[in-house]
DNA sequence: GATGAATGAGTGTTCATTCAT
DNA sequence: AATGAATGAACACTCATTCAT
């Protein structure tokens, strides 16, 4: 065998191409990420690469593009049958399942933990580089729904936009924080649920503001 | 005058190079940005930026380097003369100047905004993409300080290394928060005031954790 | 059949990859086409068209060389048939199948349209890219002996060598013009008349000149 | 001098880059150009291309919109000064002065042979390679001009506008058979005269047709 | 102070072609 | 008869940087 000596066993070489990329634009970033060093760290020249991917960012995509499909749609729905302030109630009324979702965020999070800390921390200059702000959003909406609710049931009291986008941020800021601090996934899951406490506690304090106040 | 005709008054090109270089760097991103667009856009060529410039990440420390240092120094100040529990003494016992040491910094960061918004957002690829962190290093000792402070008067309690850390990010986080979000400054010292409100409170209840846990 | 599974009959996928290329031929010109998309149009890979054809210029080939032999061979017979000035004379004399030739001609033209517009506009990086100047000078022949013929009868007249070359390669421009920008045969031969008339005419009145003329 | 050293004197590289490119252009045409043969034998870096010039096309148009830009011009202002059917009789009163303008086109076209055999015969995959029809469209609307003209004061006769387009295009077709088969500017010159006759003639009699024909 | 010219290494990408299976 | 994988050379182009003048 001439051509891919070097592979050991069948369809390897997209799979070697794969993780030679990981590599580096873990270490380097999107931007300053080089194909042709991928390439050569993978064994193949860089027209095999563009037999696998359409182009640069097609490679990052094939690391990340699942898991974070997954992420979006596990959210999505943990949001839709939250129809109502639910998930505030889970936690104050401490029901024992208060938490399943946080721990399957976690899990998932650290399953796939090279395809995160890349979406959160080296995706500059791909389609991704927004994506926090895009979950940020995504978020909020159900958080404000929220506030909105409980508004709704407190006199004189109305919702503040500012804190409840900043109490969002910072919610997903800590899972963040978290991948890029926090190696063991069963500490960070212990960490968690003391932030989510914390969380619970700043949304009822801040998310309303009186009715007089900006 | 061939070269140069739209200088006006001396040393005014470097000015006009800075001006540039913020404008660039703010919409494209260190690395992304061009040197070649820059110098265009002031007006002279790229050989002109040399003689002001060591290099591109001279000119982008050029606009953010004394902002820096001047917050840095401002930190540090007040973290020394913080030597004993007094940061939380303030809040706690609301004597009237508890914030004057936040007023300081919004304002600060209010009145660098390009500087902060570039050093906090656009600067991957420079010696100052980990500032963040560096900050929050420094921020952090002082935290740990006053938690072992506390620890050391609460029985059956010691630090939890994590939280402090990640209590800290979050309030670093919160001003670059403000700064991407919040253009006016009168309202960001608002929304800032009661954030601290809100981490004073979650750094008595989380700072510490019993003994026996992790 | 997981392969070739749009194949119908036998040998269908060479008819079908010809189809493809005729396509992206006519559409991008010879060297701008990529025969990956061919390929992927035709529904196969690279491989199974190099299967069939040797190379780029033998998928060239397919679609032109037999229009292109046959246009040859007729134009050869006639040339040969008709070593004495009788093409003249046939429109002089208008003895009825004056143009017979003419009509077989366009009707082959138009028979093969798309090889004939392949060759005569897209073969720039073939061999068939000089296509024209060679049934130029095979025509020019034949019409440099007629001018001779004319000018062993008429004294004090010699063959003006660039104008006939020139006359050859406008008759043959009018073909080429034809089928350029008359999609239409029966007008396009009714064109094609008095373009000959036209040129008959010029022959006789421009490939002679006085001896000592150049 | 280290940089540049094989500059003998001033401003010379751009001028050394133009004259590489015409015979690289010439030699291969646009598209199978490469810039690298062009500054390899200009003795320049890649680099140095790109600061003379944007692209690849702007090389090209450096060499070729000059001349092109001032045959537009010639021919406008001819059209334009000949707003009634002047041409034609310019040519049957012969009156001396009848082809100058035909005489001035050729020396124009001799004085920047090269140009204009690349703007004619290698401008494929530029802005360029439709040019010819564009001068053909501009000439067409003159020549309709007149043709219709002439079609008023004959009776029962209109105008063909196959054949006038046609007569256009072999018109047109004239000038770039001379610049590819003639080298000499004298030679070419008398060889026009002829065309032009032979044209003028075919105009009176072709661009007309009977009211009842197509 | 600043220009204009040039470097040289680098980029992502495309291509026709090959060949073991 | 055709696939899927891979080659390797080429492409146009961009960049930060240098330096004689």
């Amino acid at each position: 065998m001439q051509r891919g000596e070097s592979v050991g066993t069948d369809g390897e070489t997209r799979e070697r191409l794969i993780e030679s990329a990981k590599k580096e634009f873990l270490e380097k970033g999107y931007m300053k990420a080089s194909l042709r060093k991928i390439c050569a760290d993978a064994g193949v020249t860089t027209g095999a690469l563009y037999f696998f991917f359409k182009d640069k960012e097609a490679l990052f995509g094939a690391i990340v593009e699942t898991p974070l499909q997954k992420l979006l749609e596990y959210m999505q729905m943990h949001f839709e049958e939250d129809s109502g302030p639910k998930m505030l109630r889970e936690y104050e009324h401490k029901d024992g399942d208060h938490d399943a979702f946080t721990s399957m965020l976690v899990h998932h999070l650290y399953s796939n933990y090279d395809a995160f800390l890349l979406i959160l921390t080296k995706a500059q200059g791909t389609r991704y580089e927004d994506c926090v702000d895009r979950i940020v959003d995504m978020t909020e909406r159900t958080y404000l729904a929220m506030a909105e609710n409980m508004a709704s049931i407190q006199e004189g009291m109305k919702v503040n936009q500012y804190m409840t986008h900043w109490l969002t941020h910072m919610h997903i800021d800590a899972f963040i924080h978290l991948l890029t601090h926090e190696p063991d996934e069963a500490c960070a899951l212990r960490q968690m649920r003391r932030i989510m406490d914390f969380f619970v506690h700043g949304f009822v304090k801040m998310a309303l503001v009186p009715d007089d106040e900006d």
